[in-house]
DNA sequence: GATACGTGGTA
DNA sequence: TTACCAAGTAT
């Protein structure tokens, strides 16, 4: 068989595999249906960005039921939608989702570009993202390389070099085979056989429909594909965060700076996080400090969180900017996983100190 | 190219 | 329990 027969073989076998077996999810159009609406797309694969479909599911739902259409999230207050995204991660992700949707619905008057370059001028979206939105939404001819293609385009030709180092030789394998008609599809097939069969670890290389196109498969160890660098090991970080509360059940919240670790999200008022971080508390009065503190693990370092709470007067006003949050609703405040859980350590200590 | 940026699931 | 991993982007 000629080269290039056999390169149209690898998509003709994927788009079969994926006629058959293509995974059912709330963003894809069900089969027939009209084509896809971008907002749905482009929502979507902002989420996914980085994070399982499984988490992302309720999000998906939650989101587009609320804001059916850009124009509904372009209107939206910033601590509305950030509120909503909270638990979900990369928090930058939902700031540049606002800014992306204002950008769509004022400078391209309420329609997403339909070109990769003019998807990825937009915020939040990179060269993974404006592929996969240009093919998916708009039936383009796109390159599509994420995560799952880099494992699946290196295991297909036996990738040598390692990551980062191999990412041009891998976009270009992946250009070779990415087929003109049904670019989307192949993306999209390329990620499911990435997700259900060529998985990073035990892959399920008996029952793959690649398995003749392979080369991985002929070594001794297919799942050594990609090859990677180790990863360095996290630091370990301390910090304190304090639980203000009033006598008519309210605690004092703030919001932090749009940069940074958690930006632009609700949070208790906390130290810095490092080595030897200052514990001083923002404000004079009777303090208790939680027995155990919050451990928690981030990208590139873990943090053991030192929570403490205090009463303190209707009168008083902790320094800074804040608000007061009704602690009965505390679950509505849209903190991110780590302070939710400090609220919830300091409201367990909260009843047992009433108890006293 | 390297680093910052979350969270929950899996082995 | 530690370590890796998941539909990346911005700087």
């Amino acid at each position: 068989m000629r080269v290039e027969d056999n390169i149209k073989k690898i998509a003709a076998d994927l788009l079969a595999y994926y006629d058959v077996h293509a995974r059912k999810l709330p963003w894809r159009a069900p089969p027939g249906a009209n084509a896809a609406d971008p907002y749905r797309i482009w929502l979507s694969e902002v989420m996914l960005q980085q994070t399982t479909v499984a988490a992302v599911g309720p999000y998906f739902a939650k989101f587009t039921k609320r804001w059916p259409d850009v124009a509904a999230l372009a209107a939206e207050e910033d601590a509305e939608v950030m509120a909503a995204w909270a638990g979900l991660g990369y928090y930058a992700r939902a700031r540049n989702l606002l800014a992306c949707a204002r950008a769509v619905a004022d400078a391209h008057g309420g329609t997403f570009p339909d070109t990769e370059e003019g998807l990825r001028a937009l915020p939040g979206v990179g060269a993974y993202t404006a592929a996969a939105v240009a093919a998916i939404a708009f039936g383009r001819r796109a390159v599509v390389v994420d995560a799952n293609v880099e494992r699946v385009v290196a295991r297909l030709f036996a990738i040598a070099t390692p990551l980062p180092a191999a990412r041009p030789e891998i976009r270009s394998a992946t250009d070779v085979i990415t087929p003109d008609l049904r670019a989307g599809d192949f993306a999209q097939a390329m990620m499911d056989l990435g997700a259900t069969i060529c998985t990073a670890r035990n892959p399920a290389c008996g029952i793959c429909p690649l398995r003749d196109d392979c080369a991985a498969v002929l070594t001794a160890d297919p799942a050594a594909f990609p090859i990677k660098a180790a990863k360095k090991a996290k630091p370990h970080r301390l910090g304190h965060g304090w639980w203000i509360e009033r006598p008519d059940g309210h605690v004092w919240l703030v919001r932090r700076p749009d940069k940074g670790m958690l930006g632009g999200m609700r949070a208790l008022p906390s130290s810095e996080w490092n080595d030897a971080p200052d514990g001083t508390p923002p404000l004079v009065a009777r303090w208790r400090r939680v027995a155990e503190p919050v451990a928690h693990v981030f990208t590139h370092f873990s943090l053991a969180l030192t929570v403490h709470h205090a009463h303190v007067g209707q009168d008083v006003t902790p320094p800074g900017d804040g608000e007061w949050w009704p602690v009965a609703e505390i679950g509505r405040a849209g903190l991110p996983t780590l302070f939710a859980r400090a609220a919830e350590a300091a409201m367990k200590e909260g009843k047992k100190d009433a108890r006293l």
